[in-house]
DNA sequence: GCAAAACTTTACCGATCAGTACACATTAAC
DNA sequence: GTTAATGTGTACTGATCGGTAAAGTTTTGC
């Protein structure tokens, strides 16, 4: 039971997760595209939700790392970076593999509040509404739990109609709308 | 095969459906919960997909009365029922079976562009990005589509936060974001 | 080298999935 | 009253669901 092993089946149900949901993923063909056995993968998780909640982990962990630093690398100060995040979310809508957030998803799937899952989509969630109310905060804003919370706003708003709606540029649409917010904050 | 049976079955899977999610539910608990037998249920709808359709157009038609009925009742004036919308979103919000956006979540479920279910999905949002784009424009809003999109962009926001963070009121936040748009849009 | 621990495969469990064959009941036409 | 069309329930299909028992194989400690 090598925990890198444990590791790559994770990265792989991810993937899988990612592109075709969780109840429509079988651990049948999990099993199949990790090309473990399912003895084997029943020794790593014990249920299907253990390893749904390992692989919302990962997820959290490299969307945030990948978020936070490229917001650094392309704005220097609180209140430049509150409006580069839509431009690191517009990057990421391009990319090819694109099908939006996972968190929302899970919390889509999985709607009971106590579901261990929801709780872990909602604590992502979280994590980011701090990361913007910090940035406000910083920033000088006269509410910065109230601008974060906007800008979350129109991050969530911006993946889904990313989603849903291909015609419109929501991440061009939800800088503009940051930056007036921004403003009206700081005036 | 009288049609306003039809209608009753849609109905009560409309229910399930939201509650439960589209695959977790199987059409095994839906005869269970509307009492008919599985082969009327398959002469109804030939599919489980078909039945799927179906629920989704009543809930875009129930959603979409509602939802522009209450903004009337809310407000006057176009620029008004801009920012009314949120007040109505946020009963929406309180109500006890509020288990967020169906068109969220069958985008979610159904994640390829080009599935039926996906594309009336998008149809909803398109809808509804219309209605808000003509309330910007007859608000006299400098550039209509932008801040249709905009408000569409905080509305779905504001449903995903509401879904995930129990703890904020993002239709108060949402709706004073909107304020803020609004009167930089008019100026 | 030897034994215990770790890991694997094969084959299976009962439950449920979407969907159907077929016989039985009901209605309507005339 | 007979016939045909329509609707219904029972019982089933093969596939797949999440999960497991038991036996075989590889690795590890000493």
């Amino acid at each position: 039971m090598r925990p890198n092993k444990r590791d790559e089946l994770v990265r792989k149900a991810l993937q899988v997760f990612y592109k075709s949901g969780f109840h429509a993923t079988g651990m049948d063909k999990l099993v199949v595209e990790t090309g473990v056995s399912k003895t084997s993968m029943y020794k790593h998780f014990r249920t299907k939700e253990e390893l749904i909640l390992a692989a919302l982990r990962l997820r959290d962990e490299n969307f945030r790392n990948w978020f936070l630093r490229r917001v650094q690398e392309l704005a220097d100060t609180p209140a430049e970076q509150l409006l580069a995040s839509f431009d690191a979310l517009g990057e990421w809508f391009n990319e090819d593999g694109f099908r939006g957030c996972m968190f929302i998803k899970a919390g889509a799937e999985f709607q009971e509040k106590e579901h261990p899952i929801h709780v872990q989509a909602a604590e992502h969630k979280r994590a980011l509404l701090e990361y913007f109310t910090d940035l406000a905060r910083k920033a000088g804003a006269r509410n910065p739990e109230a601008l974060g919370c906007q800008i979350l706003l129109l991050k969530e708003g911006a993946i889904v109609t990313a989603v849903l709606l291909k015609s419109c540029d929501p991440a061009r649409d939800a800088k503009a709308a940051a930056r007036v917010l921004l403003d009206a904050a700081l005036a």
